[in-house]
DNA sequence: AAACTTGACAACCGCATCGAT
DNA sequence: GATCGATGCGGTTGTCAAGTT
């Protein structure tokens, strides 16, 4: 039995989309919200698929739209999350605010990746300078995107032409030694657990790098939800984790949190969370060290950010199978000088 | 100036997934 | 558990503009 199509594709416009089809689009959004996308053209009067009206909308119509001039900052975060996570790109898109995976993969597709690819290039040139090769050619394209003197639109001067050839945007050497995600709220004096009082034991692991996460649930991953904690009881005895707080003490690996064999980065990335509201208060109340947390922070910004604190190497931990430790740390550790990180 | 090439990106398409029944 | 509709996702294509020869 097959599957029926979307829609019936005779007398339905296609191609191009005109003002006055996105006009209507739009009007009837407003008036009636998103979906039903189906029987959205026959509703709102457009000649059009139902999966075209979506797509329009979601990339091109609705609020809050991102348009063009990706910077630099968006750049290489894509590029980090990509190498993380590959043509995900929806996932990477929901780092990103106001873009689309449309447009991100789009970017990547002209720019990105080719420039990446170039990079690896003259990274194998430059490591394999011996013996004769072949001449690379990179297109029109390619010069302009690495700055190549060669380039006939390129702004050259003359020092360049002894500068790498290609000005790839490098992954900075961030140490990342904490992430905090939201989490429940954790049992406050007279609720269930003292954490001040006893804190050591409070916790799912200690901060020193001794994790006992043996009797812990995972935290949950609401999504669709920036605030995960005002669904869990506060005195829920089996909420251990989220009656406890959730920040890994990873020295120096940069790592997201994980709890068990099930939650990966990518699961994490892939969820809402957010730096939680009351982790300042906690954190300074308990004197558990710096912790720089915004309630408007997007994990993405937290993990690849400059905040990202700096501390003592000393206990470092293997945490989990669960983390994709070497992908991650090459993603963060692209310098040749950060060789520490897999020892 | 015309022909050709290349890049950018909007849009399409097929398959996967999810939730309701 | 099977089926089906709705939606999401990622690969690919089409088209236009800009650049090059």
């Amino acid at each position: 039995m097959g599957r029926n199509p979307c829609c019936s594709k005779e007398g339905l416009n296609r191609g191009a989309w005109t003002a006055v089809e996105d006009k209507i689009l739009i009007d009837y959004i407003k008036t009636h919200g998103e979906g039903r996308w189906r029987n959205l053209p026959q509703k709102a009067g457009l000649k059009r698929c139902g999966k075209s009206c979506r797509l329009r909308w979601l990339n091109y119509l609705r609020p809050n739209i991102k348009r063009g001039n990706i910077s630099p900052d968006e750049e290489e975060l894509i590029i980090r999350l990509h190498k993380l996570l590959g043509n995900r790109w929806s996932l990477i898109a929901g780092r990103l605010p106001g873009r689309t995976d449309n447009e991100i993969k789009n970017y990547w597709n002209t720019n990105l990746g080719k420039k990446v690819q170039l990079d690896r290039h003259h990274q194998q040139n430059t490591t394999n300078s011996t013996g004769n090769k072949k001449q690379y050619h990179p297109s029109r394209k390619f010069r302009k995107l690495t700055n190549d003197p060669s380039s006939s639109g390129g702004s050259a001067s003359p020092s360049n032409k002894t500068a790498t050839p290609t000005q790839v945007v490098r992954t900075k050497a961030t140490k990342c030694t904490r992430v905090i995600l939201n989490h429940p709220q954790p049992h406050r004096i007279g609720q269930g657990r003292d954490l001040h009082a006893d804190k050591e034991s409070t916790l799912p692991y200690n901060l020193k790098g001794n994790y006992d996460i043996s009797n812990c649930e995972k935290p949950v991953l609401a999504a669709g939800t920036s605030n995960p904690t005002s669904d869990i009881g506060q005195d829920d005895p089996n909420n251990i984790l989220a009656a406890a707080d959730f920040a890994v003490n990873l020295n120096p690996a940069a790592a997201a949190a994980v709890v068990d064999d099930e939650l990966c980065l990518a699961d994490i990335l892939n969820s809402d969370y957010q730096v939680s509201d009351f982790l300042p208060e906690y954190y300074n109340s308990t004197n558990y060290g710096d912790v720089q947390s915004s309630s408007s922070t997007d994990l993405s910004d937290l993990l690849f950010s400059e905040e990202m604190l700096v501390q003592d190497r000393s206990d470092v931990r293997a945490l989990n199978a669960g983390l994709e430790f070497e992908s991650f740390s090459s993603v963060l550790f692209d310098g040749d000088e950060e060789n520490w990180l897999t020892d």
